[in-house]
DNA sequence: CACCTTATTTATCGATTGAAAAATAACATC
DNA sequence: GATGTTATTTTTCAATCGATAAATAAGGTG
């Protein structure tokens, strides 16, 4: 009465180049999702395939997850960032506003997050690594192009001016870990958290490099 | 030749009550280093005890892990927070400079906020808790009390100010985040960093309440 | 169709996991 | 010092882990 039940299951037999692209990417899902301490198993499960077959393409989970690690930081660097904050045909502020409103499209992805901060507290390099390219790339540009500004050797560059950029930076970056990981409710207008966050930055900045109007209401 | 080799390790056969809070404050300091997946082999031979007197005290790792969360989260909670923080006695930037002092000085251990961390990204109950406590005794307050010292009515906060308070308070934890998980190189003057991040955020709040000096040179 | 390559599955191994059961020894009390 | 309680260890189990070896079938090439 039961039917036949062909018990092999269909196989698709992709190619490899396409298939070994398909794991990393849907790995890096997987991951994002339930941790890297989740089992190969769970991860062929959700792939449609047999868990052996991973360790066809990737040598051990350790270097599949190197291999998820690289596709996603990569892929999320745009080099022109820089180049969009020292454009100086523009007002420093408006160029602010706009990198952080690109820079915050490419991040503010669940996804890209979650894998971030596993990596940042598993003491992954490739997270270090990012975090130096963000000062090379992003903070110390900044603070260059605001002594600029304001008239002072960019070459100069104190560290309390760095750290100062540093704050407001996390500070836009943690707005979307708490939209996205844990889900808090936030301002929607991401584009006026941004404002409001450069133009205090902007003002702090003057007030600590060349002085200006105090802070109390006196 | 072989000495007798007294198999039986000795017992120190502690009082119920110290067992299990030794058990917890060193399943703290445990999973903050090694994360939740860690074995309870590894934690028992930490505690220098055999790992099935783990389950005399707690009946499963997740009933461990429990009260890791709740003895780690309740025991950084002061609630004078909000207090230092309403106290109009003193100027409200010497109220915030204060506080966040107190404030870092409390969180800013390496092991709380690892375990902070593990907990956001597992979506525990108790981190969205302490999240929601936070708005309410900190980040409400301050722009409580900001609004009355700008003259303005404290009841009608309103959305974007609050959720630039949130961008200051969590670019200083993040701080910290930075220092402590990423071990990177920070202003090794906190009092400065926060000194600053809470001026311009009184420069931004003022701008953004009562209008007042732009931001751009001319 | 025959043949070869290789993508994929089946089966399995040894180690490790959380957890329970049973044995043992430390301590309190009389 | 005998007795009962219980903290602790020893032993063990079933499930799951990462990984390997062998069997199988899909697809290309002649």
């Amino acid at each position: 009465m039961a039917e036949p039940e062909k018990k092999t299951a269909r196989r698709r037999r992709l190619p490899s180049a396409e298939r070994r692209q398909e794991f990393i990417n849907k790995a890096i899902d997987f991951f994002a999702e339930e941790g890297f301490e989740s089992s190969t198993r769970g991860l062929a499960k959700r792939l449609g395939v047999t868990q052996p077959l991973l360790y066809r393409y990737f040598p051990s989970k350790e270097d599949l997850i190197s291999e998820v690690y690289e596709t996603v930081y990569v892929h999320r660097l745009k080099p022109d960032w820089t180049e969009m904050i020292t454009d100086r045909s523009q007002p420093l502020e408006q160029r602010l506003n706009r990198f952080y409103e690109v820079y915050t499209d490419a991040i503010f992805d669940k996804t890209w997050l979650r894998i971030f901060l596993f990596s940042g507290l598993k003491g992954v390099d490739i997270n270090r690594r990012y975090v130096e390219l963000l000062r090379e790339r992003i903070i110390e540009p900044i603070v260059d192009e605001a002594r600029h500004e304001f008239g002072l050797d960019p070459e100069t560059a104190k560290d309390d001016e760095l750290e100062f950029a540093w704050v407001m930076h996390t500070g836009i970056f943690y707005y979307g870990v708490r939209k996205l990981i844990y889900e808090a409710t936030v301002l929607e207008d991401k584009t006026r958290m941004i404002e409001d966050a450069v133009a205090a930055f902007l003002l702090g900045l003057r007030r600590k490099m060349v002085g200006g109007s105090g802070t109390g209401p006196s």
